[in-house]
Formats: C-alpha cells, sequence, structure tokens
RNA sequence: GGCGCUAUAGCCAAGUGGUAAGGCCAGGGUCUGCAAAACCCUCAUCCCCCGGUUCAAAUCCGGGUGGCGCCU
C-alpha cells in the first residue's frame, strides 16, 4: 500500500506550519483537507494559508471552486486522491493537512457514502414535509423504509434523516446495508497536535482577533456585494455567517469578534472529538511537532 | 447613620409552603455525498449565614452578612 502522511487536528493548533515544514523534508506537496479552504475568494476567515505560509510547498485542493458553488466530500474525494496518486507516482509521500475529518476519511477509507449521489430535488420534497408535518413525521417515513436507520437516528437530526430518505429513493437500498467497515486505501501515519485546551481556545481567540484587523469584514461585504449570501453553502463558515448576522443587525466589532470566537471554539472541540476516532492516530504534544519527529514516525 | 430593595450553579434566570424550570458556558459524544454543517448526552442532594414557625421552607418570621438604591 502506498505511503500517505496525514497532518489534521483542531483548527488553530498548527496544522499549516507543521504540514510545511514535513513537506519541505520529505520533498513532497501539501493536500489540503479543509471544506472551506476550496472555495475562492474566502481568505482571511478560513486562515487560508498565504503564499507567505506556504514557503514555496505546492498546496493542492485550495481555491477549486467558485463561492456560489456546492461543494461536497464526493467532489472532494475524487479530486483529492487523483493528486495523491499522482504524488505517489512521482515517488513522493502526498501529505494530506485540514481539518475536515470527513473529508479526511473519504480519501483514506473506501467508504461508499451509499453509492447515492445528492438529489437537491429529493432533499427539497422532505424539507417541505419537515415544514408542513414536522420533524417526527419525517422521522417515521424513515421507519417505514428503514427501520434500522430510523432507529440510530434522532428526530431532531434532520439533515441525516433526509440523507437517509435519499439513499433509499437513489438508490432503491438502506442507509442501514451499508457496511463499508472502514478499510484503509493507503498506508497512512496520521498526526495531530494536541494543545492543553485552555491554549487551544487562547490561540483561537488571538487567531480570530487577527482576522479582524486583517479585514475579515471588508471580505465578507464584497462577496454580499457581489451576490453570495447566507444561501450560498460557503457561507455557512464560522466567521462569515457570523459577520453577515452582524452587519445585518448592525452589531459592533467586537460582539461579532466574541460570536466567531465562541463558535470556533466549540467547532475545534467537536474536531478533536472526531479525530479521537481516527484509527492510529498519533497526538503530538506542541513541543514535538517537528518534521524530523514525524519522518521517524513516517517510517516505523 | 436612617429607610427601601435584593441575595438561587462559572454567568443570566424561573420558582413565593410540598421536596430546585429554562438559557448560556463547560465537559462528553454522534458522524458513510450540505461536515467550519447538523444532531445527542451530562452538568445545584440543594437555593448567603444563624435561629424560629410548620408534618413539610429556596419559599413565612426574626437576626446577621454582602450587594444595589434613596435620604441625612
Amino acid at each position: 500500500m502506498d505511503k500517505i502522511l496525514v497532518i489534521c487536528g483542531a483548527t488553530a493548533s498548527g496544522k499549516t506550519k507543521l504540514a510545511v515544514d514535513c513537506a519541505l523534508k520529505l520533498n513532497t506537496e501539501v493536500i489540503s483537507a479543509d471544506s472551506q479552504l476550496v472555495y475562492k475568494e474566502l481568505n482571511i476567515g478560513t486562515a487560508k494559508p498565504t503564499a507567505e505560509e506556504m514557503r514555496g510547498v505546492k498546496h493542492h485542493m485550495l481555491d477549486v471552486v467558485e463561492p456560489s458553488c456546492n461543494y461536497s466530500v464526493s467532489d472532494y474525494e475524487a479530486a483529492a486522491r487523483k493528486i495523491a496518486d499522482n504524488l505517489t507516482e512521482q515517488g513522493k509521500v502526498p501529505i494530506i493537512c485540514g481539518g475536515t475529518g470527513f473529508y479526511i476519511n473519504s480519501v483514506l477509507f473506501d467508504l461508499q457514502y451509499g453509492n447515492a449521489a445528492a438529489d437537491y430535488k429529493i432533499r427539497e420534497q422532505y424539507e417541505k414535509i419537515l415544514n408542513e408535518n414536522g420533524k417526527e413525521e419525517l422521522h417515521s417515513y424513515l421507519k417505514k423504509v428503514d427501520p434500522e436507520t430510523a432507529e440510530k437516528l434522532h428526530p431532531n437530526d434532520v439533515k441525516r434523516v433526509i440523507r437517509a430518505l435519499e439513499i433509499y429513493e437513489v438508490s432503491g437500498s438502506k442507509k442501514s446495508d451499508i457496511k463499508d467497515g472502514f478499510n484503509p486505501r493507503y498506508d497512512y501515519t496520521a498526526v495531530a497536535i494536541d494543545y492543553p485546551r485552555e491554549e487551544l481556545y487562547e490561540r483561537i481567540n488571538n487567531r480570530v482577533d487577527e482576522m479582524f484587523e486583517r479585514g475579515l469584514v471588508d471580505e465578507v461585504a464584497l462577496l454580499i456585494k457581489k451576490g453570495i449570501n447566507e444561501d450560498c453553502q460557503c457561507m455557512q463558515a464560522i466567521g462569515y455567517k457570523e459577520v453577515i448576522l452582524g452587519l445585518k443587525n448592525g452589531y459592533n466589532d467586537s460582539t461579532m469578534r466574541d460570536i466567531i470566537k465562541q463558535n470556533t471554539r466549540h467547532y475545534a472541540k467537536r474536531q478533536i472529538t472526531f479525530f479521537k476516532k481516527l484509527k492510529n492516530i498519533i497526538w503530538l504534544k506542541p513541543n514535538e511537532a517537528t518534521a524530523e519527529n514525524v519522518a521517524r514516525l513516517l517510517n516505523e
């Protein structure tokens, strides 16, 4: 199996720097695994690596679509794998670096996602039912076609309930029939930087302050001016949705900052929970997060 | 110094005699095509302190202490 290096973990934990350090040492390239960095023009709020931070290392999967686009794991999976395989052919060990665990899983493991593509018409149809008849009603539909999945999903978890329904309608088979088993496609080494919670939260707070100093509000205002509004998928990103709300309601900067900091802290917590599940992940102390250490782990 | 109001978890806060709502924060978790999304779980043996009334008090009474306001 081909080797691959994964650098993941919470937001603001120093992934970018470590990835660049490693890429320079290993003479390879970085494939970003981040659901928001794929969007062009979302730079400040997503903390997209700058040319300076990249230090000449080639980064893939940044700026691949317009802000008006919808993007999903399957798009990512296809593109990222191709790049990874390409690097492998050149004899390089690809570095996947990012905080979107869902995306990382898609390239690391052989997952089928029910073999059912997203169908926005079907989603709309169920959303209508949701709005008219409520969550319980929607959940009861799923109970009829896929009781096992319905049992697992809380009725409030409407997005997953709708997806399960969608899988059934698109493919004719049940979500509960998916038995993928997370078989690795690569011989991967995964590392994450493990900051003490308080320190991580402090880093997050500082980073959000920096974003405002760098002109986050202007960035959002410009996007709005170009017709990118809160209905666009990319505007669900932390930093963007809050500024839109703030602009609408006349919040001052400090209020927006506080909300963004809070949401980012919550996000970081979820990321940590997610990555704890990644098999064989290695949690490095901040002072252990060096290219030398990672290179050694890679060769073990 | 006098008078009035007030005192419930880290924060906001309901409850005014029958055995502590809710929200936030925090922590834990779920995650198979919207994932920086969406969702779930946990979180006061106790209501400032002391004494009293009562079968029963966070809830009533008295005193103390802290806070707030007004007056002199």
